[in-house]
DNA sequence: CGGGACGCCTGTGAGC
DNA sequence: TGCTCACAGGCGTCCC
């Protein structure tokens, strides 16, 4: 489910709400991806700070006001989790693995795979924190990422320029969706060697990935099934997809039946005709 | 090292 | 209705 737009806007639904609160408890569920790596007891007492968000991760800092390096939670909603932020959230579910009760409201991780994660990290740039967010790639929406370093990523690879999307070393961000959406934007045949692509197209993807992603955020995430933000809130940007999860319908361009093929054990979905090597 | 396959875990929908 | 199977938004790890 989350991929870039769906994690930005859970933390913009929660981050102002629950900044400066102080934990008062937390909550383990069945294992996650990785153990917490702390005792529950050691959150207890921290202050909350600002939320951010680093590719599909969110930083949780605590420990209290602008210290250079504090402690946090470093989280991840992998294929199936979503965050819900509130003063009543009613009774646990079954899916229900990770809570922090606050004075403003408990945050609470519902992740029916348990793909997802909540690391506790001594700082976000040091320990199992900056170990997971190393050899991230930029950031769609860093001034950095253009077509000049999307074209330069590419050019050190060389598998199919879907699986470089993918793979998060060169921009962080898309997942299986977007990185389908852009490349239709683009008209680039996602099956391209990455190396193959020019600076021009390069250039062109670049911009189809922030116009995507963007999108995206406007509207809420995608909702395929069971995304929300932490007010609860379902994604709309599903609706516009051109050609994820259409296959076999017209492209919305020229009228050719959007195709499904497989890359990397994943779907891409993409228009033979509008979608070119 | 780059690249490809695998596995983590549960739910859903299709087909029989 | 009930079973089995394929498949699903991510990504670290293990091989070659």
């Amino acid at each position: 489910m989350p991929e870039l737009p769906e994690v930005e806007v859970t933390r913009l639904s929660f981050a102002s709400r629950i900044e400066g609160a102080t934990v008062q408890a937390a909550y383990l569920g069945k294992p996650l991806r990785w153990p917490l790596g702390c005792e529950a007891s050691t959150l207890v007492g921290q202050t909350v700070g600002t939320a951010q968000r680093r590719g599909k991760y969110l930083w949780l800092p605590l420990g209290g006001a602008e210290q250079a390096e504090q402690p946090g939670l470093l989280m991840h909603l992998g294929m199936s989790g979503s965050l819900s932020f509130g003063q009543d959230l009613g009774a646990r579910g079954a899916h229900d693995h990770f809570e922090l009760g606050t004075t403003k409201g408990c945050l609470r991780l519902t992740d029916p795979r348990r793909f997802g994660a909540v690391v506790w990290s001594p700082s976000r740039d040091r320990g199992a924190a900056a170990k997971l967010l190393a050899g991230l790639g930029l950031e769609p929406f860093d001034p950095r990422f253009d077509g000049s370093a999307l074209h330069a990523g590419l050019q050190r690879r060389r598998v199919a320029v879907k699986q470089a999307l993918l793979g998060g070393q060169i921009v962080v961000g898309a997942g299986n969706i977007y990185a389908c959406e852009a490349l239709f934007l683009a008209g680039i045949d996602p099956r391209t060697r990455s190396d193959r692509i020019s600076r021009p197209r390069a250039e062109r993807l670049a911009q189809a990935l922030r116009t995507t992603l963007a999108n995206a955020l406007a509207l809420g995430g995608s909702t395929l099934r069971d995304f929300r933000d932490a007010h609860g809130m379902a994604g709309d940007f599903q609706s516009q997809a051109q050609v994820y999860g259409r296959e076999g319908q017209q492209c919305q361009a020229c009228f050719t039946p959007i195709k499904r093929l497989i890359q990397g054990q994943r779907s891409t979905f993409y228009c033979p005709q509008c979608q070119r090597r």
